[in-house]
DNA sequence: CTCCATATTATTGCGCACAATTATATCGTG
DNA sequence: CACGATATAATTGTGCGCAATAATATGGAG
């Protein structure tokens, strides 16, 4: 009986196609936020702050997976670009604030463009995309759940 | 009328599921590739050699979707790890051959446990894991047939 | 109040990702 | 053959991502 191996190819994983979709998404989004001064990863913390508001770095970084390791330079980034102000917190000088600037919050009427744009490059029909989203938000929302559950 | 800026809010996106949803997967290998020496996109190279057999940097990189300055020193790290061997191809030497060592040969039987692992990982009915590969490999497909079409 | 544990952020080191540039080999045309 | 165009890979510079560690602030026990 020969060896195939079915359970190393590519198209039966899911960690493949995860990781190369992830990858085209974020080139995607290149283009249309350089005019913005704006990472893809910076594109989603603004995000983040504008519909939450503002929070502590350790906040942020619950909820966009990352680290201070990452975040830490990046806020450093984005301070110096304008968007957002870093401060220590006046009842807990260990939590670092980060604020929308005004510049910040302008941004979010002159960037709502982006989103539109970039989904018409994706190139399913809607009806794929609200399942993929779906899909996608659950496993999160699992995930997120199970890291709690350990705590 | 209030403004909501819906097209900006993360639910509605997919670009933020599908970005931490990688994530969480390329740290969910992260332990299980340790012990093999292996990163996640080195694992991802292997697999596809593994798969499709030996091949030029530059078939490589279109299979992966990198370019040479990602691709070259991550190849260089796997020919130290023992794993892959590079040399130029005698009727062409622009060209890069990437052969698999006996070892990198030998490494595909020990590896099989891990895809395995991970799987029990992520926390979705094997149905939504199928449909959601479905739907990524769709994606990814139409993407590729995209960029042909505009060369 | 002191001291130790904990919380929070910053730093360092390594690897991935990519745009831009450079280096080298090959190919085609005169 | 010579030379410019093209193909292929390597290098450089910047930023993301993370583990490990360091630095600083807070809180609690004695």
């Amino acid at each position: 009986m020969p060896e195939t191996y079915e359970e190393l190819k590519l198209e039966n994983q899911l960690c493949f196609p995860l990781y190369a979709c992830a990858k085209e998404v974020v080139r995607q989004y290149r283009k249309p936020l350089e005019e913005f001064n704006l990472t893809y990863t910076q594109y989603i913390v603004m995000l983040i702050l504008w519909e939450y508001g503002d929070m502590s770095e350790g906040q942020l970084g619950e909820k966009i997976h990352l680290e201070s390791g990452t975040l830490a330079p990046l806020l450093k980034r984005l301070e110096k670009s304008g968007y957002i102000s870093r401060s220590r917190e006046k009842n807990n000088e260990r939590r670092l604030a980060i604020s929308l600037t005004k510049e910040g919050l302008a941004l979010k009427e002159k960037i709502r463009q982006v989103p539109e744009k970039i989904h018409g490059c994706i190139p399913l029909p809607d009806e794929d995309l609200i399942l993929l989203r779906a899909l996608l938000n659950k496993v999160l929302d699992k995930m997120n759940n199970k890291e709690k559950e350990i705590d």
